[in-house]
DNA sequence: TTTATTTTAGAACGGTCGATCTATAATGCG
DNA sequence: CGCATTATAGATCGACCGTTCTAAAATAAA
């Protein structure tokens, strides 16, 4: 009945990532943008309105394709080695980051969520998925008895959130893997059982 | 031998804070720092350089003021109380912060550390003092018998920086108590002597 | 008082911003 | 084949960006 689309969304939306991972809501120009998904500024008004609902639809594309991508693939492991798996995946990529992008959802909760509230709350959702792989990570730990059960497993799983975005802060500021590796072990160390 | 200044230096720094700390750098206009110190383009221009010069008169400034000041008041306690004095006081000001400012180093860390040179070494110093400081309680601790031993220091200092800059992000996305407070209980417990 | 020097005020600069307009091209339907 | 509908391309919009210019004002030394 119409004219048909040219570009595929996913292309475009990868392409969008790229953009607004490293440079950031207010770093990433229409031109930058249009010049990278090679769509013109029309283009991208009709398919996506726009900047702001170009941002929400990377961020998550972003979330999708990185994120919970690596939520599954850890959430097949046992548990205490799914929480130490994950920590050493983002260790190792922070520090082979060389354009020191980050991780682009810590990055809009850091820059966006204060700004915009549609997105506040869409980041909260994120990141609380997050925090439900923990805590589901510590609670079958705390049954099998590779965890130790002196904490509330949602107090550790908010702890383990709040060890990440600091180390996805700290990666950012100043790369440097005895820092990083410092930050994580005692978070580590404090889901073993205890020796003096 | 010529004209004198007007305006007073520190009224001026402590107005480009205001303007950056919650609009960052990029979200903050020349305009809006003209209309908030009340002096001209030219003066501005005239005495601090340019935009990026200011802004990091600015952090320093803010730094100086915000967080070595609360360095040196928790300097002053016993070292296992002065960590969980200066984690009350930053969670107590991320829940009365309205405006959503968090804390302008961890704001400058993430956004402009990538991508400005001089700032980033700058911010890396400015983390490093507050990395400095846990390592001095950790290790006055230990020393005492108020902090376990059973880590290194150095690991525990830059756990709780990471710690840190995970609840400036998470209270800048979602600020509720419940999160803030469980992901610092731990941190704590993990400060003190064991008990299964 | 004159002169040299610096700060002020505010207009103005070229450039870029996000967003939109016009016109053309490409499709499915009648 | 028209016809309606949507996507494309590229020019263009006013607004705002960081920065600089000109000219007036204010001081201290000569």
């Amino acid at each position: 009945m119409a004219r048909p689309r040219e570009f595929d969304e996913r292309a475009v939306l990868d392409a969008a990532v790229q953009c607004f991972w490293g440079g950031g809501y207010e770093g990433t120009s229409l031109r930058a943008l249009i010049s990278r998904t090679g769509l013109t500024g029309a283009s991208l008004y009709n398919a996506f309105g726009d900047k702001r609902a170009l941002y929400r639809r990377a961020l998550e594309h972003y979330v999708a394709d990185s994120v919970q991508a690596r939520l599954r693939r850890c959430e097949a492991m046992a548990p205490r080695a799914a929480i130490e798996s994950f920590f050493g995946e983002i260790l190792e990529r922070s520090l082979a980051d060389r354009e020191r992008k980050g991780c682009m959802l810590v990055n809009a909760a850091l820059e966006r969520a204060p700004h915009d509230v549609d997105l506040q709350c869409a980041i909260a959702d994120m990141l609380s998925q997050i925090e439900m792989f923990f805590a589901g990570c510590i609670r079958a730990g705390q049954s099998d008895g590779t965890i130790r059960s002196a904490l509330p497993a949602a107090d550790l799983a908010r702890h383990l959130l709040a060890v990440l975005m600091g180390l996805r802060v700290l990666a950012r500021a100043h790369p440097d893997r005895a820092l990083l590796q410092g930050a994580v072990s005692p978070a580590l160390a404090l889901l073993d059982a205890v020796e003096t």
